[in-house]
DNA sequence: ACCATTTTGTCGGCTAGATGACTGTTTTAT
DNA sequence: ATAAAACAGTCATCTAGCCGACAAAATGGT
């Protein structure tokens, strides 16, 4: 969950420099073969909208490259942010095949480049492929799963515990470090995590000064993830 | 999510009298033709393990008559419940599609009939009929959505909210009344709305208090949905 | 370089819900 | 019918994490 669903789960990847090439899963390669023969490329900057709540399904999204968020309203305050998706992940694509409309706003985190290929071709274009629409098929199992562990953990595990795992996730490993870039502030990260943006101010700084992590300006250093995740 | 996910997501139907007809999706329709046709029938018994965690996959499988959950261990303590399955669903075929070994525990809650399909024929069988396999597909992105709905809930509802949807979705609509016949113990539900044993006892009886429902061994009725939820 | 906006840090008070410990009540198996 | 096991009610205590408020710092646009 919240970081692309895509990636290897459970293993990390140290440094992911080409993220087309890096995403580990057979099927990923399938589908951007096919978003890249029958998809219309489009930009989209950074805060831009991709879809919105409650509009019509009209596309099936490839991001090329960028970064952007799915989330929902919740109605009163604000919503919660569902998963990111990276660089050669496919998104938008649940609604379009169960024919509903958008459910959830699709935003860009960073500047992006989209494939998209309209919902109506959609469903002829995959029957013509079983290979793709199989792809398709274990890209989704894939995200149910992880979509699962990640109600597992909301149930069973306490904020610092789902930080720490976020931060493992988006950081790069380098040995027994993991080094985070930051992309988001702690108000987005808390809609990520689902809790409040001082949870997150106030645990990252319990860890600094705990001497479990190093932390600057949007640059965190985990220094050891065996040890820090057993100190919870 | 919870109860099954196959039914109609928001909209309610008024009594299931009977499960396989009332599913309401063309693609559980599909489903179950290439079950009836393919499938090896078994019957288990209440409390019956039909796989257990870190098994290798060995089937998919389509539950004919019966009730069945899926949980997970969580290491310390008791497995929580992510979701039931009813008459009608498949069930197990996510770690089939991405080749991974049970990550989770199916259990009959009542005796059960369950068709079974072996991993090994599956994707041929799938690959040879485009139509199954994107009824598959869409079952799998309506499991998707539904699972991350509930993700939003636990995040963003209080118990009380949780347990009086859960009720919502299990019992059959009267009119304005709601009945529900509890098929499970406070336990059992407290591990599927992620609470503890005690609060799912103290909230029933908060609300019976209030006038809100009648509860009686087992069976409640919830007066007017509406107002129910309005006053949290 | 400057002002406006966004992001962080920090604190005190507050509450939903967990936990543990017991008792009483149903159910189930023999 | 009865003993054992499972289930339900109740209470007292404890705490993670929320919320509002505000000041300090960082960032970005012109």
């Amino acid at each position: 969950m919240y970081w692309g669903d895509d990636r290897m789960s459970d293993k990390q990847v140290s440094s992911p420099p080409d993220p087309m090439k890096e995403k580990g899963h057979h099927e990923q390669l399938l589908l951007a073969e096919l978003f890249e023969e029958y998809g219309v490329l489009l930009h989209y900057k950074k805060n831009e909208f991709i879809f919105r709540e409650d509009e019509e399904s009209k596309h099936i999204y490839f991001l090329k490259s960028g970064l952007i968020k799915i989330s929902q309203s919740a109605e009163e305050g604000h919503g919660i942010t569902l998963f990111l998706r990276s660089a050669g992940e496919i998104f938008g694509a649940a609604e379009v095949l169960t024919g509903q409309r958008r459910q959830r706003f699709g935003r860009c985190i960073l500047n992006s480049q989209v494939l998209l290929v309209p919902a109506d071709h959609f469903k002829s274009l995959v029957l013509s492929r079983p290979d793709v629409l199989y792809a398709l098929t274990v890209s989704n199992a894939r995200r149910l799963l992880s979509t699962q562990r990640y109600v597992e953990t909301l149930i069973s595990r306490p904020v610092a515990w789902r930080l720490a795992h976020f931060l493992s996730q988006i950081g790069e490993w380098q040995q027994s470090e993991i080094h985070v870039k930051l992309p988001l502030s702690h108000e987005e990260m808390s809609y990520i995590i689902g809790c409040s943006r001082q949870t997150i101010t106030e645990t990252l700084n319990k860890w600094k000064e705990q001497g479990l992590i190093q932390y600057e300006k949007k640059q965190v250093i985990i220094y050891d993830y065996e040890d820090f995740m057993s100190k919870l």
